[in-house]
DNA sequence: CCCGATTTGTACGCTTCTGTACCTATCCAG
DNA sequence: CTGGATAGGTACAGAAGCGTACAAATCGGG
């Protein structure tokens, strides 16, 4: 399967994927940002002050624990939005959510986006119907965090950033994946070289090249690919370049 | 901590929060049920038929994966409902739902329903509400997989499953439970064991009393709480019984 | 070009959980 | 009261991952 969202990603395509005049109603509101890698768009119980599009960066959703304990629960790139509590009529979260890829995304203060929202049902719809698949992308990160061996869970999450960024090339550390998968820095180095072995990546300093995404996903045993095909379902499948 | 919902269960909380024009709004269309066992609520990828708010009845939400794999990723009783993708206007999802524990509901047409969110913005305001309390629940299941061990899961099972019926005796199997948590039969059996020499439940065939809801919520390390702490936010803190 | 910082490789013993198997206890229908 | 079905207890070898530690490789700034 070829990545699951198709188009070049110089646009944000969950903001494309509107309609016109519904384009045009956000459109004045937006404002093109830089977001640096690691900079925080929620904080854990805190106000949301602003909605984010990524464009060509990428953001994760952190689930936080007692002791230190904390496992990632969401990824969004040009295919998504932070802030999505939001649109659920709920202004905090307990959920962490930073840039883990810098890049550009389009920003848009709260307050106008619920004002917004409010006057444009369908707008609201169309991000319901986004926060739907980032949910079900949720349960098939619980599914995988309980029953795949870490592999499995890794070549999941490199299909995932890898379906965000235009690069085969991804600037990761083993210490950064350890974090988003929940396990050792050393089970990630194993586990780097398992899928190298195979030929499905290359690993080098900071840096893991896909190879052969076929590969990767049927290493994934099924735990990718439920969630990108809900998104492809309700937005269209992009065509595929 | 006492019980996340206080109220005795002899209706749906969800439903009783809503203010009284709402709830008059919702009301004629409203259908009381008896909800047996196992039946299922939603069919992964089918059209979702009736929306259903227990009342004394539990429902599982389960994640389905390749080779059999499947976990139980929400849970809900007389503090929710089913058919929560309808309120994200979309009309099914990979999920699985069926009852768990059997009991009495109020369903209503999926069409009639949606139409009453459409006509009333509040309504649909109060459900969307929930709808992020439950995503946050199963947030914090992806976070208890992964960084768990089999008793800790097992404890905030057990306590989630204890909010939502009435009694302290629940009926429940070794092999229901290791279904829910994508565990071994044989690792429940220990695990029962485990809660049961610290006193914190006692077993018998096919019931599961809880002793000391304190006990577990200390066994449970964290990862029971915040799930709950978000309703209370949101819904109120009930009046401790 | 060198030095400290970052990143990766690897090892070891240990805990947790698995797959499987088999036995016992309890329940219920006839 | 009996026989089959259901539920629970236990055991064992092995896989998987952990915590920890330390060394090697690589990078970037001075």
């Amino acid at each position: 399967m070829a990545k699951a969202f198709g188009p070049p990603n110089d646009h944000n395509i969950l903001l494309a994927s509107l309609s016109p005049d519904l384009r045009a109603v956000l459109a004045p509101h937006l404002e093109l940002v830089r977001l640096e890698q690691r900079s925080a768009l929620e904080y854990p119980q805190e106000k949301i002050e602003r909605v984010t599009f990524p464009v060509d960066c990428v953001g994760s959703m952190v689930a936080v624990g007692d002791e230190g304990r904390r496992i990632e629960v969401g990824l969004f790139g040009f295919d998504g939005m932070s802030g999505t509590s939001i649109v659920m009529g709920v202004e905090s979260s307990p959920l962490e959510v930073f840039v883990q890829v810098a890049g550009d995304g389009y920003t848009i203060d709260t307050e106008v986006f619920r004002g917004l929202l409010d006057q444009h049902d369908a707008l609201e719809l169309h991000f319901k119907r986004y926060i739907h698949c980032l949910n079900i992308q949720t349960t098939q990160t619980a599914l995988s965090n309980g029953q795949s061996k870490l592999e499995e869970r890794l070549a999941r999450w490199l299909l995932m950033c890898h379906d965000r960024v235009s690069d085969d090339r991804m600037a990761l550390t083993h210490d950064f994946l350890s974090i988003m998968l929940g396990v050792r820095r050393a089970g990630v180095t194993v586990g780097t070289h398992i899928l190298e072995g195979k030929g499905l990546i290359r690993a080098g300093r900071g840096v893991i090249t896909i190879l052969d995404r076929d590969g990767l996903e049927a290493e994934a045993r099924g735990s990718y690919g439920v969630a990108e095909k809900e998104y492809a379902r309700l937005f269209g499948n992009p065509p595929t370049d």
